[in-house]
This record gives structure tokens, sequence and C-alpha cells, in this order.
DNA sequence: CGCGACGTTGATTTGCCTCAACGATTGTGG
DNA sequence: CCACAATCGTTGAGGCAAATCAACGTCGCG
């Protein structure tokens, strides 16, 4: 990209600092940014008629996150976002964003691969739900995030993978029991 | 979109028809086309390391279809596509499509939103499996695809809700037993 | 007709949940 | 700076949801 198109970019970005737990997005609310990371973590989820909570994805450093259905279709949200840490993000407004599409073509194909990518990543998610144990569900999480899964307690990994803490827990026991078995 | 998009794009549609059980993509291809079905229905899926078949997505009449990672990246893919009814498609190749999106910007948002929607749906999908019972991912499914619910085989339901054929057999007795007993 | 695909049913097993209790660690207010 | 609460992870007993395996009925089709 030029230094034209990322000077209109950044210019239009506000920088923001976030409290552990504070939200930045909430059930009823129309999300009107797409958000950053720069430092930090923050969690998109939503909250069931049980209270039980369901994480759809982690942000950490360089990540995107945002309620796409609700910031395109400017529909109320039924997710949260939150920060699992102090987190340090940058926002873009979607009347910023979308005249950087328009005026700047690339920007589109950048945001384009990103949700292509996202999409594709789902895709193996809901393959690896429909298909796999729990125990593998969390060998493949290890393996996509290592640098999460010493970072964020086991709580969130084990509700991302959509498992009870108490379970993960004992998957995690029986997996170190086979590798010390091992040696 | 002018009759003029309409017509560059309606030209460079391929059309094919499909006998039952005839693949248009399989495990190890690059997915060459966007696929547009016209009648009749298709389904795209994986095969796991055990033989059972998970099952991503249906498409039946003015449904697009394509394993988007292989499409857009031109890697090999680890997905099948193939009819399970005689089914007829137009098919578009990538470089008529991406030709598309830079002479006509309406067809880039045209197919923005179409997998932006396409997304959401998915993520829909994940907080159901990991959040409700084979109960309740079947009513949704009866209730998001009301179409597909008598026309394709409960063994293909079952293996996109992620349970076995026999389970879905004993919801499906137990759900007509409940609503017997309210008359 | 006979075979293969599909759906059903029952008996048994297993993966995962629920509930309850208990340490260890963190952090927070007095 | 200590005391206490809240958060987090672990463990165990018991229960339930869903898988597995096997058998059988039905239908459509070559």
């Amino acid at each position: 990209m030029s230094d034209e198109e990322i000077e209109f970019f950044t210019s239009n970005l506000n920088f923001r600092k976030i409290r552990r737990r504070q939200y930045i997005l909430q059930e009823g609310d129309i999300c009107k940014y797409y958000t950053f990371v720069n430092k930090g973590c923050l969690r998109l989820y939503n909250v069931d008629e049980n209270g039980v909570e369901h994480i759809l994805q982690f942000a950490a450093e360089d990540w995107w996150i945002a309620d796409i259905g609700s910031f395109y279709s400017e529909t109320h949200t039924s997710l949260y976002i939150d920060a699992l840490e102090p987190t340090e993000i940058f926002q873009i407004e979607k009347p910023d964003l979308i005249e950087a599409f328009i005026k700047y073509p690339s920007f589109d194909r950048v945001f384009r691969v990103l949700i292509e990518n996202a999409f594709v990543a789902l895709q193996k998610r809901v393959l690896q739900n429909i298909g796999s144990t729990a125990e593998e569900r969390y060998l493949t999480f290890v393996e996509s995030y290592p640098q999460l899964v010493n970072r964020i307690p086991q709580t969130q990994i084990a509700s991302y993978i959509g498992i009870t803490p108490e379970f993960l827990s004992k998957i995690r026991k029986n997996l170190s029991q086979k590798s010390s078995a091992k040696s």
C-alpha cells in the first residue's frame, strides 16, 4: 500500500485503552467499530439462556475483531466483546472504513482477504466441532494458538472448544500422564 | 445492477448438468469455480480418518457453493462437492470473476455481502454446536431450511448437525410423541 | 426378483456434564 | 501489610446424552 493510503487509514484510527473485564460491545448494541488489538487480548462471545458464555473468537496482538453481522447490517448484536487483560486498541468507524474502500480499492481487497481467511478458519472449526472429540479439539487449539495457551485462563479455552472447565482439567491430566508414560 | 453488468456476468457462466452422486470437487483438486445451483441440490463436505462424512453446507436452488479457501488461494482442497439429486449448475471461473470485480465494483460488493452473510451464519452454527443439544440443533435446522427437510435423506441432515443417523431417528420419534401427546 | 440405500429400534457402552468439595493464587480494601 | 474474598484449577462420585453395534423392515431400482 502507498504512503498516502496508509496515512489516510491511520488518521482515521482511534486509540483507546481498555481495562480488564471492560466491555467494548454488549448485547443490544450496534457494532460501530472494526477493532484492531495493539496490545492485550479481547474475546467475542455470547451468553446462552442458562447464563453460560460461549466464545466465538479471541483477539490478541495484531488481530482484528468485530461483530461483522451487526457492523455491516447495523442491527442489534447478541454478542459481547470484552478484555481478558488490560488492552490497547485502534478502532475505525464504519463510515471511515467505507470511505477507505471507495477511495482505495486495495483496502477493499485487504478486508476481503481478512474475512475470507476468517471464514475458512471457521469452516475448519465447524468440522472439528461436529467430527472430533474434546481432546482432539483441545490439541488443535494448542497447535493453532500456542501463544494463547499459557496466557488466557483454561476456563476460557474450555468455553471456546465447547466443554466444561472441569472436563478440560481432566483432559489435561490425562494428556500429561500419557506423555510422562512415554519417557 | 445494470444490463451491461448482467450481460457481462452471464456471458461468463458455464452451464452443466450433474448426475446424482457425481463429484464436481474432490480432495486434492483446486477449486476452479464458483458454482450457482439452478436446479437440484449439492453438498460440501469432508471425510475424516474413519471414513465418516461431515457436511459443511448444502446448496439447493439459487445458492452459491465453492471451497472458498481453495478457490482464492489456489491450494489443494480437502473437501468434496457432489450432487444429492440430478442438478443443473452455472459455473464462473476465477479469472472471469476477478475481471468482473475489477470492471464492475458492484459485483465486488455482491460477493462481499455473500461471504459476510455466510460468515455470520457460520458463527451462529459454531455457537449452536458448542452450546446446544442435538435436539435443539435439529429443530434449528428444520426452522432454517424447511425446504430441505423433506427433500434430502435424514442421514445427510444428521451428518450436517453432527450426530449419528440412529440418534436423529430417536430424536424425531421423541419429538413426534411429544407433539401427539399435546393433542 | 434381489440388492443397496435408507430409516427404525433396542441393548450396551462411553464421553462429557453436573454437583460438590477443596487447595492455590491473586487482588483488594481496611 | 495483612485478611479476606474472589478467581482459578483440580478431583471424585454419579448421571445423562449420544455413540456403537446389531438386527430388521421398507422402498426404489437395475
